[in-house]
Order: structure tokens, then C-alpha cells, then sequence
DNA sequence: GTGTTCACG
DNA sequence: ACGTACGTGAACACA
């Protein structure tokens, strides 16, 4: 008797959002109070574009959408060679959203240059300024602003930053969102098909860059204001000019490289099918598992790690090693494959018809306020071993150019001596002390001369572990000992740095009672995992709040001292150009003629990025490949 | 799509 | 007792 309330209520819209039960979401169109319906002035006349401009030529904020795409793509038709064309440009004001129809007598060019006079007299905001660069060069950088990095700076734990999400979080808006308006398929593949919906995306888009933004201007001229004003914006073209300089590939050494490996991969392929009896798919860790493990194959002695069986990892298989000629090869095999599939084909697919690769740089994804790198991503090259640090030959610069690169030496145990203020810890850097060597000697009790090579092993996997969010178990699991004995060291780390472990603790409990942890120049992380029930995740919690602070502050740092590198450049007029930054390196293509003073300024501005109670290193080299530079 | 593995800092 | 080292992205297998 009792009547069933409506279960679609706004509520449970954004919570199915938030879960990605997607298919839910069309049920609850006519249910939701109102998704929100933005109305658009559709424009199609040059006169009302020229009017248009003119109006919002008065207004201080005005947000950017726009489509464009290749004729090939449009509905399916594939005109090959058609180029890049602009169909839709929406832009919007605190009150009013227009969208401008350029299939008719409005050509591209007008509203290109349209646009540049309009960044001259207000602030262009856009959900992804850096790919908007790409398509309006002539903007005028000093007032375009990025809504995304700003939204990413207020929570950078967010999967995206999408304006119906921020609608619906910071404008009290219920909007729909790209999927619930046009599907999963492409813009160009339905622009003539689904127009009208293309339109209001595009709408919603532009108007909520402009109101969104407006919405969190407290925050971003007080708390956010360096963060914002003075390094991630500055960044974000200098992010841009990095991917658009690109990098020199080698093709033919990379592919004789290829060929190199393939020879190889086949004879172990061969040898692993003979020392196993049978042909199976080595990549597969589960048809892998059951011949090293199962009783009636090769029986070796298995250790049960994941949840769909054996642990086929390299840990793991090291370990067994010396039970059966075929884990050598096994292990041998899995890293020429990775060679071979991660980045000789990999980096191949990735060359640009100019013969460069211009990676992404993200500047949104990471929780902690470090780049992350894609498509392709070239922050994980090789170099620990020599056989993959090869890869590194086939980066090179123009002509008449070098490659200088630059690493912080141990940016992020500076960082935790500054922010600890440790004096032991302190002391060792300012007596520039190699300082897995210093840590070795005080925590074993012995001369720094006399720290053996395994006692260094051990002090540097123990100041990663604090690093990481100091536990034991990390520890023990790492060097292969004892919890006991990964417990001891830690306690032993902790009476020889006696203000780390308050440190550390304090760590916890501003994150405890703030909600979040932050760096030093005040970017912020919420962890909602410390107030979890479960000891796992608030355990993972903790570990958190102690590495967000220390990885955070370095990642701000080289932010800071690319910004000022770049500036620099310019400044000086040089034709040397920043093109890669690896979280504590940064590479640098330099004329010829100007390496000496690309060494100066990559010393200047990284070491003086910022001032801390220790001094910032750095190693800088320079060479005719990346490979030579390091 | 999810899980596993592995490359980097 | 609990049981993971922190932050990423790409390839591959498999359901
Ligand atoms: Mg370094």
C-alpha cells in the first residue's frame, strides 16, 4: 500500500554520474527537475557576428567552445584531403550564450580575427586552452585562462573536468552532460545528423567556462592566486610551445634497433616452447602461470598473489630463477617484448609527418600537481638498463643544435629536510653529503667511509620509504626482509632524524582535520580515504598525507623554474627552447652558440626556483642525442 | 572494460 | 588483525 516515491531524483542522477551507470542516465530525462536548458541565440548572418563581437567586446570574462573538423570525417563520408574547418564557435557571457553557424557566408578567417581583437579587450576562457592554441595562435595569451587547470587546482583528485559536473557542483545547474546530448560516437560523425544537440553542447560548454569561472574567482585571485596566475597559466603555454617544438625521432635506427630485438625475441621464443613441451602465448600471464605452476606442467613452486591466479611479476619470477632454466628466458623475453611493443612500434606509430614526436602534456590528471605525458608518453624512456637507455640514441636535436639537460639531484629529500626542518637532515645537504651514504652511516652507527655498499642499498630504500609514506611493510617488501626487521630501520631512521617522525605525524593530523594535505606554495589534495572504517584505505590514506607534501612541493618547484627558464629564453631572444620535463629534469634544445648560456640559465633558474634551508642541485649535461645528454 | 605487467620519476 | 610502498601511461590478454 505504501506508493513506490520517484527513485530518479536529482540525488540519484549525479550519484549514477558519478558511478558511470551510464545506461541509467536517459531514464531519468523527463524526471529530473530540470536539466537545465540553456537557451542560444543561433547565429548565421556576418552582420550579427559583427554585432556580436562588438557587445562582447564589453564584457570583462567571455567563454569559448567551438567544432572543428576535417571534411573527411563528416558524416561518415570519407572525402579524403579535406582540411581542418571551423563548423561552430559558441561563446557566452555571465547572462547571454551565442553559437555562431559558419556553414554559410561567415568565413573562418573573419571569426579567427574576430576572436584575437576580442582577447585583446577581455579575458577568453576555455575548457582546454592549450588544444585551443593549437587552432587560434593569434590569441592573446596575456588574457586567455584555462577553466579546467583552474577547477584542477580547487580538487585535482576530479577524473575529469567536465562543465556539467561543474555545473551541477559550483552553479547549482543540472545540465546534460556531452554523452547524454550526442553519445559516445564523434562530432564529426553526426554534425549534419544531430546538429541541434552539437549546438547546445557547445553552448553549455562556453557558458559554463564563462560562469564557472566567474563563480571561483575568490579563490583564484586569493589562496590560488600564485598557483594560478603565476605558475600553472604562464605553464600551460609554455606547455604548448613544448609539444609543438617536438622532438627529432630516428626512424631507421629505431627500426634497426627493432630488428636487433626481434631476432632475439624469436630464439627465446623458440627456447622458452621447447623448455616448456608445448606452444602457448608467453604475453599471457595466465596461460604463463599455469606452465610454470600447474602440478602436471612444470610444477615450480608457486606463490598465489593476484586474484585471477599465479603472480607471473619479475619479482616473483627472479625469485624462482634458479628452479628452471626456462624463467631466465621467460625474463629475458618479457623485457625485449616491452622494448619492442612499448616503444620501438609505439614510438614508430607516434613519429609526425614533420619526423618528430610531439607528446600531450597533462596538466590536470595527477593528484599530486605533477605533468603527466601521453600520446606518446615520454616521461617512462628507458634508462635504468643499458639495453633500453639505447632507445634514448634515437632522440636528436635540429640542426646546428644540442641537447642540455638538467636533473635535480634528490629534489624530493631536500624537500622533506626543508619542510621537517631536521637539522640532521639539513646539515648533510648544506655539507653537500652524498646523502643515501650520510643516512647509511647514521642509522648503522658507523663512518660514512665505512658504509658498505649493501648499507646504502638499505639507507636509500629507507629514505624512499619515508618518502612514500613511511610503513614497514612497504619497506620489508621492498628489500625482501622481515617486517621486524623494515620496523627496526624505521625506528632506528627516526632516532637519528628525531624531528621526522613529528613531522610526519603532523602531516597526518592537518590532513586528519583539514580534509586535505598541502605543498608548500599551497596546493591543495583532499583525502577523504583518512576518514575510511576500512584500515586498508585509511591506512593508504596516511601514506598519502605524508608523500602528497613532498612530491607536490617538487613538482611545484620545477613548475616555477620552467616558467622562469622559459621566460628567459625569450627574453634573451635565444633560439634555444625547453621540449621535455621528466618530474625533476628538464630538456633543453640549444643552439650551438648559445649552450653556454643555456647551461646558466637551466643552473640559474632551477637552483633558485625557489629558496629552501638546503641548497637545489642540479646535473646538467649536454650531447648530441638524449642518450649522450644524461 | 578490467586486470596484469612494466617503463619512468 | 588488517596487508600497500608514492605518482603516472601503454600494451596485452581475456571476459
Ligand atoms: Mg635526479
Amino acid at each position: 500500500n505504501s506508493k513506490l516515491e520517484n527513485i530518479y531524483t536529482n540525488e540519484a542522477y549525479l550519484l549514477c554520474k558519478e558511478w558511470e551507470i551510464k545506461r541509467l542516465l536517459p531514464r531519468f530525462e523527463n524526471n529530473v527537475k530540470s536539466l537545465d536548458k540553456k537557451d542560444y541565440k543561433i547565429i548565421k548572418r556576418l552582420d550579427q557576428v559583427e554585432r556580436l563581437f562588438e557587445r562582447l567586446s564589453f564584457e570583462e570574462y567571455v567563454g569559448v567552445s567551438y567544432v572543428r573538423f576535417p571534411d573527411s570525417d563528416k558524416d561518415g563520408q570519407m572525402t579524403l584531403f579535406g582540411g581542418d574547418e571551423l563548423r561552430l564557435m559558441a561563446l557566452s557571457d555571465r547572462k547571454e550564450c551565442y553559437v555562431i553557424d559558419l556553414c554559410d557566408d561567415i568565413s573562418e578567417s573573419y571569426i579567427a580575427n574576430a576572436l584575437y581583437d576580442l582577447s585583446c579587450k577581455c579575458n577568453i576562457l576555455s575548457f582546454n586552452l592549450k588544444d585551443m592554441l593549437y587552432d587560434f595562435e593569434g590569441l592573446n595569451r596575456d588574457n586567455c585562462f584555462d577553466v579546467s587547470v583552474a577547477f584542477y587546482l580547487l580538487d585535482p583528485t576530479k577524473k575529469e573536468y567536465s562543465y556539467d559536473d561543474i555545473a551541477s557542483e559550483y552553479l547549482n545547474m543540472m545540465l546534460p552532460g556531452r554523452e547524454e546530448l550526442i553519445g559516445k560516437k564523434s562530432i564529426a560523425s553526426q554534425f549534419d545528423s544531430n546538429k541541434d544537440k552539437i549546438i547546445e553542447l557547445k553552448g553549455n560548454e562556453a557558458y559554463v567556462a564563462c560562469n564557472g569561472f566567474i563563480k571561483i574567482l575568490p579563490e583564484l585571485k586569493g589562496e590560488y592566486d600564485n598557483l594560478y596566475y603565476n605558475i600553472e597559466m604562464p605553464l600551460l603555454f609554455t606547455l604548448y610551445d613544448m609539444e609543438r617544438e617536438g622532438i627529432y625521432l630516428d626512424k631507421n635506427a629505431l627500426e634497426e634497433y627493432g630488428n636487433t630485438l626481434n631476432s632475439r625475441i624469436n630464439e627465446l621464443e623458440n627456447n622458452i616452447y621447447d623448455l616448456a613441451g608445448e606452444e602457448f602465448n608467453i604475453n599471457s600471464p595466465k596461460q604463463l602461470g599455469e606452465i610454470l605452476f600447474s602440478e602436471d606442467k612444470l610444477g615450480l613452486p608457486g606463490s598465489k598473489k593476484t586474484k585471477s591466479g599465479y603472480s607471473t611479476a619479475a619479482d616473483v619470477l627472479e625469485k624462482l630463477a634458479p628452479e628452471h632454466e626456462i624463467v631466465k628466458d621467460i625474463l629475458e623475453y618479457r623485457g625485449l617484448a616491452k622494448l619492442y611493443s612499448t616503444y620501438v612500434e609505439g614510438l614508430l606509430k607516434a613519429q609526425d609527418s614533420d619526423g618528430k614526436i610531439h607528446c600531450n602534456f597533462q596538466q590536470t590528471v595527477t593528484a599530486t600537481g605533477r605533468l603527466s605525458c601521453t600520446e606518446p608518453n615520454l616521461q617512462n624512456i628507458p634508462i635504468r638498463l643499458e639495453l633500453g637507455r639505447m632507445i634514448r640514441k634515437v632522440f636528436y636535436p635540429r640542426d646546428g643544435f644540442v641537447f642540455v639537460d638538467a636533473d635535480y639531484s634528490q629534489v624530493e629529500l631536500r624537500v622533506l629536510a626543508h619542510m621537517s626542518g631536521d637539522e640532521g637532515l639539513i646539515d648533510s645537504f648544506n655539507r653537500g653529503d652524498d646523502i643515501h651514504t650520510s643516512t647509511a652511516s647514521k642509522i648503522f652507527d658507523v663512518e660514512p667511509e665505512d658504509v658498505t655498499p649493501l648499507m646504502r642499498r638499505t639507507a636509500k630504500a629507507v629514505n624512499f620509504g619515508i618518502v612514500y609514506g613511511e610503513s614497514s611493510f612497504g619497506l620489508s617488501e621492498n628489500l625482501g626482509i622481515s617486517r621486524k626487521e623494515a620496523k627496526k630501520y624505521i625506528e632506528d631512521y627516526f632516532k637519528v632524524y628525531p624531528k621526522m617522525k613529528e613531522f610526519l605525524e603532523s602531516l597526518k593530523d592537518k590532513a586528519r582535520e583539514k580534509g586535505y594535505s598541502e605543498t608548500l606554495l599551497g596546493r591543495k589534495r583532499p583525502i577523504i580515504e583518512l576518514s575510511s572504517k576500512n584500515f586498508n584505505i585509511r591506512s593508504f590514506g596516511e601514506r598519502v598525507a605524508m608523500n602528497t607534501p613532498i612530491q607536490g612541493t617538487a613538482a611545484d618547484i620545477i613548475k616555477i623554474a620552467m616558467v622562469n627558464v622559459d621566460r628567459k629564453l625569450r627574453d634573451s631572444n635565444m633560439k634555444s627552447r625547453l621540449i621535455l620535463q621528466v618530474h625533476d629534469e628538464l630538456l633543453i634544445e640549444a643552439a650551438k652558440e648559445e649552450e653556454d648560456k643555456v647551461y646558466d640559465i637551466l643552473k640559474d633558474e632551477m637552483m633558485n626556483a625557489i629558496s629552501l634551508l638546503v641548497p637545489l642541485e642540479i646535473d646538467i649535461h649536454s650531447g648530441n642525442t638524449w642518450y649522450e645528454a644524461k
